[in-house]
RNA sequence: GGGCCUUUAGCUCAGUUGGUUAGAGCGCGCCUCUGAUAAGGGCGAGGUCUCAGGUUCGAGCCCUGAAAGGCCCA
C-alpha cells in the first residue's frame, strides 16, 4: 500500500515533514557521505555577512547556488558544500557605532579598539539565526556547521600567506590614492557612504585666465567649482577631438585679450557677448603648451604646467579645460600618473591648508574659496566668478562637505595583470553569456591597482611592518615568521588590532623598532581568498585544496562582478595564474511587483516569511527559477509565487493524489506491470517523458535553469490535463487486464520520474513523492531523492513522430471543442459525427488511429477524415511564405499573386493529391509543391464548424431520439455523481440509488440503465422517493425534473 | 559622461537561422467539463511588439539613431 494521500495539499505540513525526515534520517550529510570516492564537483559559496537580515534576494541567490549541487550529487559527485561567512568591514563596525552612539572615527579610539573589535565580532553574527532558520526553511543545503568564517586567525593567516606572495613578487606597494574624505571625522568615506550624502548645495563657479608662456597676451581659460584645489594645480587637460578656439575679447578696462576655449562653450561663456574667433584647432593640437603656474606654493621637481590631452573631458560645462591637481580627484590623479605630473599635497588632513600655502595657512579649504577667487582678481587672473547649483556629498554622519584628497594607502598591481586576467577570462563560463565580455571583461580591460589598505579598526590587518626609523618595510607570511622576528612565541596572538599592533619586529637594517603599518584590508580581500584560506592552505589541508580548486560553479547576483567575482578571480591570477572558477551564474536585482527596487526607505521590502508561510519554500524557488532568465531583475511578490502553487503545485498533487487512491484501491504495486498492453497514449506519454528527461539533463549541463524547469511544468500539464484525463476510465475500470496494468505502470514511471527531476528544484515535493511511491514501496531503496540516481533517458522510447501525432490530435480535440461551442452543443450530449479537415493524408491518418481518442474527449459517435473530394465547397489556397519566400527570394510576391489569383479548386485537388502546380509567373514555369501550400477547405451546410489554420472540424449537429436520451442518462449520472460528493461518501462507496423523474428522464434511465449502475457504483436501483437515510437533491435539465437519493449499500 | 541589460496584451513572460493571422499563464465576461483537481476546455474583450529611420520580396527578430527603466562605473 501507498501512504494514503489527501487530495487537499496542505503545503506547510508536508514541506515540514519533509524537513524532519531529512533531520531524523541526516540525508543532507548523506549526501555528501555517500558520494565520497566519486568525482568531486566544487561549489563555492560567496559568504553572506550575517549582520542584517536575510532578504528575498538572499533567497534568490541561494535557491540558485543550491540547485547544481543537488543535481550533481544525483549524477554521482562528491559535492562538499562548506559554506561561508564574511565578518569584517566598514557595515559591522558602522552596526556597532550606532549601537554605541559614536559619531566620529575618534570615538573609537577613546572607547579602546579592544572593546570595539570585540563587539564588531559579536555583531557578525548578529543575525545568524535567523540566518540559519531561513537558509533551513528554504532547503538550501550548505554546511554551516563547518563553515568557514574570515575573523579567524587560520583565515586571517592565510591571507597573510597570499599577502607575503605578493610581496615577494613586488605586487604590493604604498601610493597614492583620491577618496572621498570627510575632515572633520578624519577618515576616507566608503562609496556607500558617500552615496548617502549627496545634497543639493551652492559653490563658487570660477573661470581663470592661465596665461601662455610662449604667446603673450594669450590664456587658457579654465573653469572649476573648487577654488581651494587650484594651489594644486600642475596642468590642463584639453580633448584631442574637440574644436577649441582663440577668441579676441575686449577687456572692460582697456585694450583686448586673446583666450582660448571650446568652441561649443563660447556662447556660454560669454553670455552672448561678441567676440571674434581668431584662430580654431583640435584640442590636440594644443598638446604641451606651457602656462604660467597660478602658485609656486611647494617646490616642483618634475615637468608641469602644460596641456594634457583627455578622453573624459567634456563641452557640458565650463571652458574645456580641465584643471588638473592630482592630489584632489581621480580622474586628476590618472591624469598625474599618466603624464608623470607632480603630485601638491597642499592641504593637510584636517581640511586646511599646510604652513606652505602661505596667505591661507591653517584656512578650512572651504573657507578660503572666497579668499582665493579675490586674490585671483587681484592678480588679473580672474575672468569671471559666479554661483553653481548642483549636488555634492556631504559626510552622512556629520554634514561637513566632503573633499577628494590623495591618500597615502596600499595597491596590488593587478594592472600589470590585466591582459592575463583577461585571457583566464575568456575561459570562463558565464551565465548570461553577456557578462563575460561586458560587464565583467569591461571592468578587467579597464583594470587599474587595487586599492587595498583602509583606515579602520575591524578587518584583516595588513601583514607590514615598517621600521619607525630607516622606513625599512617587511611583509610577514605566518604567525611563525611573526613569532620568529619578534623573538616569542605568539601562537594564539588574536591577528586583529589592536592586539597585533602590539608586536613590534627588531629591524634587520638598522636594528631600529618595525611596527605595523596602520592599515586594514579591503573585506573584498577576505572573500576573494576563500578557495585558500577555508582551508588554511598552506599551512594545512594541501589536499583539499587541491581536490577543491577551483570551483566547478559560483553564484551570486550581477553587483558581486566588481565585488567576490573580482576578488577571486583577480587573487588566482596573481597568486596561481589561473581561473578559480569555471562556470558562474550571475542572478538579476530582485524588484518588488511593480519593478520598483526593493529598498527599506522605499518600504517595499518584501520578507521572504511571509511568503514561505504562504505559499512554501518549492513554490517559492520555483518562482525564482522560472520567472525569467536568471541574469535579468525580476520581480517578486507573494501573489507571482501563489500562482506557483495554483498551476503547478497543485496539478502535480491532485495527479499523485489520484495515482496513490486508485493504486490503492486496486493492490497496484510498482512491478506489476509484466502483462501490460500499452497504448498509443502510454507510448507517447513515455515518449514525452523521456524527452523531457533528455531536455532537463543538457539543460542542467548548460546551466540552464530556465530549460531545466519550465518544461517540466508543461510536461506535468500535459500528464494531468491530456494524459490522466483522456486515461481516467481505465483506472477506474473494475476488471484489472493488462490495459490497467499498462496505465498505472505508465503514470507510475512519470511520477516517479518528475520526483527525480524536480528534486534538483523543488527539494521537498520531490521528497514526498518518492518517500511514497518508491521508498514506501522498496526499503531498499536509496533512502532520499537526493541520494538517488538521476534518471536515464532511454532514446529508444522517444518517439517524434508520435509526439507530433499527439500534438495533432490534441490540435483537433480543441478544434472540435471550439465547433461545439460554435453550435451550443455541451460536451455531455453526444453527437452523431465529427469530421476533421487536416493539412495532407498522412495527418488524415492520424485522424483515422486517434479516432476512439476523439470520440471519447468529443463525445461523438464516429470521427473521420473529411472527404475533401466530396464535401467540401470551398477551397481557399494558403502559399506559405516561409518555403515560397525563401526558395524564390524576390519573386516571392509576383507567385504568390498568381496563385490566389489561380482557380483554387483544381489547384487544391492536385496538392492534396501530392502533385505540383505548375504557375506561370512573369514568362517563366514555377511549379509549386504541396508542402509549400497550406489548403483549407470550408465545409458544406448543415455542419457546425470551427477552424484553425489548415485545420477544420464539423459536425453533425442533428440529435436522434436516442442520442436525446443518452445526453440525458449522461446528465443523470453527473448529478448522482455530485450527489456522492455531497453525500461525503468513499470513491469505492457502493449506493442504493432512488430516483423519481418526468417521463422522458425515466425512459432514458431505464434505457442506460446498466451504464448508470456502473457509472455510479449502484447496486440498487430504485424507482420511488428516497428512504430517510439517503441523502437527496433536485434538479431540473433539459425540460426535465428529477429528484435523486443515494445511500449507501450494505 | 561611459559600459551592460531591459522595453511584446491590464499583470508576469515566451517568441527558434527574419517567413502563415505575434503566443502562453494570471486577471475579466459568457459558456462548458469534472468522483484527481484550489483545476480543465471553448468563446470573447484586451497588441501602432517603446519611438524614428534603414536593409529585405518579407522585420517583434538584423542595422543606425532616439526615448524610458534598471544595474555598475565615473
Amino acid at each position: 500500500m501507498f501512504r494514503p494521500v489527501s487530495p487537499k495539499f496542505n503545503v506547510t505540513l508536508v514541506e515540514e515533514a519533509v524537513q524532519r525526515y531529512w533531520k531524523s534520517h541526516d540525508v543532507f550529510h548523506k549526501t555528501m557521505d555517500q558520494r565520497i570516492g566519486g568525482p568531486e564537483y566544487v561549489f563555492y559559496e560567496g559568504p553572506p555577512t550575517a549582520n542584517g537580515k536575510p532578504g528575498v534576494h538572499h533567497v534568490l541567490a541561494r535557491v540558485f547556488k543550491d540547485i547544481f549541487p543537488r543535481y550533481k550529487t544525483m549524477q554521482g559527485f562528491h559535492v562538499s558544500r562548506r559554506g561561508g561567512w564574511d565578518t569584517h568591514g566598514l557595515p559591522v563596525e558602522i552596526e556597532v557605532e550606532k549601537k554605541l552612539g559614536f559619531k566620529v572615527k575618534q570615538d573609537i579610539d577613546a572607547y579602546g579598539i579592544d572593546k570595539f573589535n570585540a563587539l564588531c565580532r559579536e555583531s557578525a553574527f548578529a543575525y545568524i539565526q535567523e540566518w540559519e532558520r531561513l537558509t533551513d526553511r528554504i532547503g538550501y543545503w550548505v554546511d554551516l556547521e563547518t563553515a568557514y568564517i574570515t575573523f579567524k586567525n587560520e583565515y586571517i593567516e592565510s591571507v597573510w600567506s597570499i599577502l607575503k606572495n605578493f610581496w615577494e613578487k613586488d605586487l604590493l606597494y604604498q601610493g597614492f590614492k583620491v577618496v572621498p574624505y570627510c575632515p572633520r571625522c578624519g577618515t576616507p568615506l566608503s562609496d556607500h557612504e558617500v552615496a548617502q550624502g549627496y545634497a543639493e548645495t551652492v559653490d563658487p563657479s570660477v573661470f581663470v585666465r592661465l596665461p601662455l608662456v610662449d604667446e603673450p597676451g594669450t590664456s587658457l581659460l579654465v573653469w572649476t567649482t573648487t577654488p581651494w584645489t587650484l594651489p594644486g594645480n600642475v596642468a590642463v587637460a584639453a580633448h584631442p577631438e574637440v574644436d577649441y578656439v582663440v577668441v579676441e575679447h575686449a577687456l572692460p578696462e582697456d585694450g583686448t585679450e586673446k583666450l582660448i576655449l571650446a568652441e561649443a562653450l563660447v556662447e556660454k561663456v560669454f553670455h552672448g557677448e561678441a567676440v571674434k574667433v581668431v584662430n580654431r584647432m583640435k584640442g590636440k593640437a594644443l598638446k604641451g603648451k606651457r602656462y604660467q603656474p597660478l602658485y609656486t606654493f611647494l617646490p616642483v621637481q618634475k615637468q608641469a604646467y602644460y596641456v594634457v590631452l583627455a578622453d573624459y573631458v567634456t563641452t557640458e560645462d565650463g571652458t574645456g579645460f580641465v584643471h588638473i591637481a592630482p592630489a584632489f580627484g581621480a580622474e586628476d590623479m590618472a591624469v598625474g600618473l599618466e603624464h608623470d605630473l607632480p603630485l601638491l599635497m597642499t592641504v593637510a588632513d584636517d581640511g586646511t591648508f599646510i604652513p606652505a600655502v602661505r596667505p591661507w595657512a591653517g584656512v578650512f579649504v572651504k573657507k578660503a574659496d572666497p579668499l582665493i577667487i579675490d586674490e585671483l582678481h587681484t592678480r588679473g587672473l580672474l575672468f569671471r566668478s559666479e554661483n553653481y547649483t548642483h549636488t555634492y556629498p556631504f559626510c552622512w554622519r556629520c554634514d561637513t562637505p566632503l573633499l577628494y584628497y590623495a591618500r597615502p594607502t596600499w595597491y596590488i598591481r593587478t594592472s600589470q595583470f590585466k591582459d592575463r586576467m583577461v585571457e583566464l577570462n575568456n575561459t570562463i563560463n558565464w551565465y548570461p553569456g553577456h557578462i563575460k565580455s561586458g560587464r565583467f571583461g569591461n571592468w578587467l580591460s579597464n583594470n587599474v591597482d587595487w586599492a587595498l589598505g583602509r583606515e579602520r579598526y575591524w578587518g584583516t590587518p595588513l601583514p607590514v611592518w615598517e621600521c619607525v626609523d630607516c622606513r625599512h618595510q617587511h611583509a610577514i607570511g605566518s604567525v611563525a615568521e611573526l613569532s620568529t622576528l619578534a623573538g616569542r612565541d605568539l601562537t594564539g596572538l588574536d591577528l586583529h588590532r589592536p592586539y597585533v599592533d602590539e608586536v613590534t619586529l627588531g629591524c634587520p637594517e638598522c636594528g631600529g623598532k618595525m611596527k605595523r603599518v596602520p592599515e586594514l584590508i579591503d573585506v573584498w580581500f577576505d572573500s576573494g581568498s576563500m578557495p585558500y584560506a577555508q582551508w588554511h592552505y598552506p599551512f594545512e589541508n594541501v589536499e583539499q585544496f587541491h581536490q577543491q580548486y577551483p570551483a566547478d560553479y559560483i553564484c551570486e547576483a550581477v553587483d558581486q562582478t566588481r565585488g567576490w567575482f573580482y576578488s577571486l578571480h583577480a587573487i588566482s591570477t596573481l597568486l596561481n595564474d589561473q581561473v578559480s572558477f569555471k562556470n558562474v551564474v550571475c542572478l538579476g536585482l530582485i524588484q518588488d511587483g511593480n519593478g520598483q527596487k526593493m529598498s527599506k526607505s522605499r518600504g517595499n521590502v518584501t520578507d521572504p516569511w511571509e511568503v514561505l508561510n504562504a505559499n512554501g519554500a518549492d513554490a517559492m524557488r520555483w518562482y525564482l527559477y522560472t520567472a525569467g532568465p536568471p541574469g535579468q531583475e525580476r520581480r517578486f511578490s507573494s501573489e507571482l509565487v501563489g500562482e506557483v502553487l495554483r498551476n503547478f503545485t497543485l496539478t502535480l498533487w491532485n495527479t499523485y493524489s489520484f495515482f496513490v487512491t486508485y493504486a490503492n484501491l486496486d493492490g497496484w504495486q510498482p512491478g506489476d506491470g509484466q502483462q501490460a498492453q500499452y497504448s498509443d497514449l502510454d507510448h507517447w506519454l513515455r515518449s514525452t517523458l523521456h524527452a523531457l528527461v533528455r531536455d532537463v539533463t543538457t539543460a542542467m549541463e548548460n546551466y540552464d535553469v530556465l530549460g531545466a524547469t519550465r518544461p517540466i511544468e508543461a510536461f506535468v500539464d500535459q500528464l494531468s490535463n491530456w494524459y490522466l484525463r483522456r486515461s481516467r476510465r481505465r483506472f477506474w475500470k473494475s476488471e484489472s487486464d493488462g490495459d490497467k496494468q499498462a496505465a498505472y505502470a505508465t503514470l507510475y514511471e512519470a511520477l516517479v520520474t518528475v520526483s527525480k527531476l524536480l528534486a534538483p528544484s523543488m527539494p521537498f515535493l520531490a521528497e514526498e513523492l518518492y518517500q511514497n511511491l518508491v521508498m514506501q514501496m522498496n526499503p531498499n531503496a536509496p533512502e532520499s531523492v537526493h541520494l538517488a540516481v538521476w534518471p536515464a533517458f532511454d532514446p529508444t522510447l522517444v518517439d517524434d513522430k508520435l509526439n507530433r501525432d499527439m500534438a495533432l490530435v490534441m490540435k483537433l480535440a480543441s478544434v472540435g471543442h471550439a465547433a461545439r461551442n460554435k453550435a451550443n452543443r455541451k460536451v455531455r450530449q453526444p453527437l452523431a459525427e465529427a469530421a476533421f479537415s487536416v493539412g495532407n493524408a498522412d495527418e488524415a491518418r492520424v485522424v483515422q488511429a486517434y479516432a476512439d481518442l476523439l470520440e471519447d474527449e468529443l463525445n461523438v459517435k464516429r470521427v473521420r477524415a473529411l472527404d475533401t473530394t466530396g464535401e467540401a465547397v470551398a477551397y481557399s489556397l494558403n502559399p506559405l511564405p516561409k518555403q515560397l519566400g525563401q526558395k524564390y527570394g524576390s519573386r516571392f510576391p509576383a507567385i504568390r499573386k498568381t496563385l490566389l489569383a489561380a482557380d483554387p479548386e483544381p489547384a487544391a485537388r492536385r496538392l492534396l493529391d501530392g502533385q505540383p502546380v505548375d504557375l506561370e509567373v512573369d514568362g517563366e514555369k514555377v511549379a509549386v509543391l504541396p508542402e509549400e501550400v497550406e489548403v483549407r477547405v470550408q465545409a458544406r451546410e448543415g455542419y457546425a464548424v470551427a477552424s484553425e489554420g489548415a485545420y477544420l472540424a464539423a459536425l453533425v449537429t442533428d440529435l436522434t431520439p436516442a442520442l436525446v436520451r443518452e445526453g440525458l442518462a449522461r446528465e443523470f449520472v453527473r448529478r448522482v455523481q455530485d450527489l456522492r460528493k455531497t453525500a461525503d461518501l468513499q470513491i469505492s462507496d457502493r449506493i442504493r440509488l432512488y430516483y423519481q423523474a418526468t417521463p422522458g428522464l425515466v425512459e432514458a434511465v431505464a434505457d442506460f440503465k446498466e451504464y448508470i449502475m456502473a457509472e455510479t457504483l449502484t447496486v440498487d436501483l430504485v424507482s420511488s422517493a428516497p428512504s430517510e437515510a439517503a441523502t437527496v437533491s433536485q434538479a431540473e435539465f433539459d425540460g426535465e425534473q428529477l429528484t435523486v437519493g443515494v445511500e449507501v449499500a450494505r
